[in-house]
DNA sequence: CTGTTAGCGCGTTCAC
DNA sequence: GTGAACGCGCTAACAG
């Protein structure tokens, strides 16, 4: 049978709200020292634990974080891209990242427990209210702030992933998109390379971290005195680029993007980095594998949600909505070279 | 401010009893349809939300899964294998996976919400006694069953995945490594080759999953008359017999160990499929960049997933412990040809 | 410094 | 068929 309260304090020779007192861990209760000892010690042989259900009616607080993921478990179609993988995939691994780094927070701050909900739909008060003290949200970037907007509805704290900007009284965490892209061009630069454009749908694609992402190229060409080019999303209009010396080097928006460049270029006999040096973005699982090693953009997504536990804790325990937003690093691998002729 | 049971009681001219028999949902309470009815219409309009925190309390039971990821967050140090990826890395899209196949199991069947835990440590009775009505368990196949058999003792039906065996009280549910292996040995056989090897540690690595698929290399050469080799784990091992014409396909035990293979044959300037047909095992992200497309084995990981959601459900509702095995599917890519002459 | 009291909000008996 | 009373196990507030 469990153990309850009553009978700790009962074998203690204490009453049961200071066997609470002593339990819960917080200072300030004014417990001797001694007594509190002793009840520790009761607690500990008689195997006591207390009862969630009960703690949690009574303190209106449950100890447990909401984890909403967006892309995780929507179930959709996959989509090819560039028919080399698809992107759900890579959203998983994203996802695996997060999850890694919420655990391993979790566990070092001592939060009991991670609440899973899929992102999806019908994200009810019914399923969140009472179980949760607060929420964290892993967006998808490909999506709007739609379900984020519902969710700060709620009656608890809130705190974004993978989002950045100003969502009233919801606190963000995000990746510098803008200042890792720079780097990657900045890279290119310090290659030689002045002819450099940006593979991908950039502002066009209505994706903020991509609208970012080609900021960041722009600024970098801007800042060294170069002319940015028109952003190219067709392998064909590249392969053109190239074969007519407009371009030396490309940035693409994502790895997947890069990917699809490096199939272009072979298809036209071209290849990576001896036509054509290419960088991207994400370092995807098999990034390694691009082009014999894709140099590109790693986005620190472990740390990013170990980051996003913190800021809710803290939030929980009243501080104000606060925006985070964590440098990327550079992985200089073999897609990137010095400067030569051109092909063709 | 949150309504409570007695407002809807008031509201609707009933007591609070009346209306908890009627939204518990539970037939066989005999409420006046016409009553139940009207009950109903004013919970929904006043936006009534049974409070979760006192009907665990009164239940004893929280509607809620926990699931243990055993790998995920454990934050150990990336293990180089074949210096082409790491193993952690691999494990992160496999618990992707994972989740992903709980989230969609978890909504389509109605299950409030699931609580991960890391699997490493401590796992006590403290952190899931009451919060939890069962356990799924997403077992690190490269471990033992230590954890499992801690678990086991919890007060609650437990679930393994990655796993299968006679563990007393624990329902499993794995992939048949066993059938997924004599089914990649099969099409290679059916390509004409005779003289397959097996690349990896097998039984003598001492986990499981790679002592099964072993098992099945041998059964499918049992099954053709055919000599079964001894496992090669050493690339240049590989290369020797690949040369002297000992070896015309290989069986990897995982992809990355596939991969390894690709890599030593590259430095002896062999290739693949030309020189040696190569089929590997878990079809993990970027199998369709190893050798140009990896012919491999894949483990139906989120329906692996789902399927546990359903006998953990099963077995709240009474039923016995069971075991599942779940089918693989072979996926023909490109490293795989028909047998032609010999290299070298 | 410690014990007593009074609920937290709901589900489940039993009378009626 | 319905409602009143009770208690799940714990802890916040106060009394001593």
């Amino acid at each position: 049978m469990k153990v309850r309260i009553k009978e700790v304090a009962a074998a203690a020779g204490v009453s049961a709200a200071t066997v609470s007192k002593v339990l819960s861990g917080r200072t300030g209760y004014a417990v001797q020292a001694e007594t509190a000892q002793r009840v520790r010690q009761v607690a500990l042989t008689l195997g006591y634990v207390p009862d969630v259900a009960a703690r949690n009616l009574r303190t209106r607080r449950t100890g447990q974080l909401g984890v909403v993921l967006e892309a995780v478990g929507s179930s959709e179609p996959d989509q090819l891209l560039g028919g080399l993988t698809t992107s759900s995939a890579v959203r998983r691994t994203f996802d695996g990242a997060i999850m890694a780094g919420l655990s391993d927070a979790a566990r070092s701050l001592n939060v009991p427990a991670l609440v899973i909900y899929p992102g999806s739909s019908g994200l009810h008060r019914t399923y969140l209210d009472g179980r949760v003290d607060g929420l964290l949200v892993s967006c998808d970037p490909l999506r709007g702030h739609q379900l984020l907007q519902d969710l700060a509805q709620l009656p608890m704290p809130v705190v974004a992933l993978w989002t950045q900007g100003k969502l009233p009284g919801i606190s963000t965490v995000d990746v510098n998109h803008q200042a890792g892209a720079r780097q990657a061009v900045e890279h290119l630069l310090n290659l030689g390379h002045t002819r450099i454009a940006f593979y991908g749908g950039g502002q066009a694609s209505g994706v903020e971290h991509f609208q970012r992402r080609e900021a960041g190229y722009r600024e970098a060409l801007e800042a060294a005195g170069l002319p940015a080019l028109a952003a190219i999303h067709q392998g064909e209009q590249l392969v053109d680029a190239v074969c007519l010396g407009e371009v030396s080097a490309v940035f693409a928006e994502t790895d997947l993007g890069a990917a699809a460049v490096v199939q272009a270029l072979a298809g036209a006999g071209l290849s990576v980095p001896g036509d054509l040096s290419l960088v991207g973005f994400d370092d995807i699982l098999g990034a390694e594998y691009i082009a014999g090693g894709l140099t590109t953009v790693y986005q620190p997504a472990a740390e990013m949600a170990a980051e996003g536990v913190r800021v809710l804790l803290a939030r929980l325990g009243g501080a104000p909505v606060s925006q985070t937003l964590l440098p990327t690093r550079l992985m200089v691998r073999r897609s990137t070279a010095r400067l030569s002729k051109g092909p063709c």
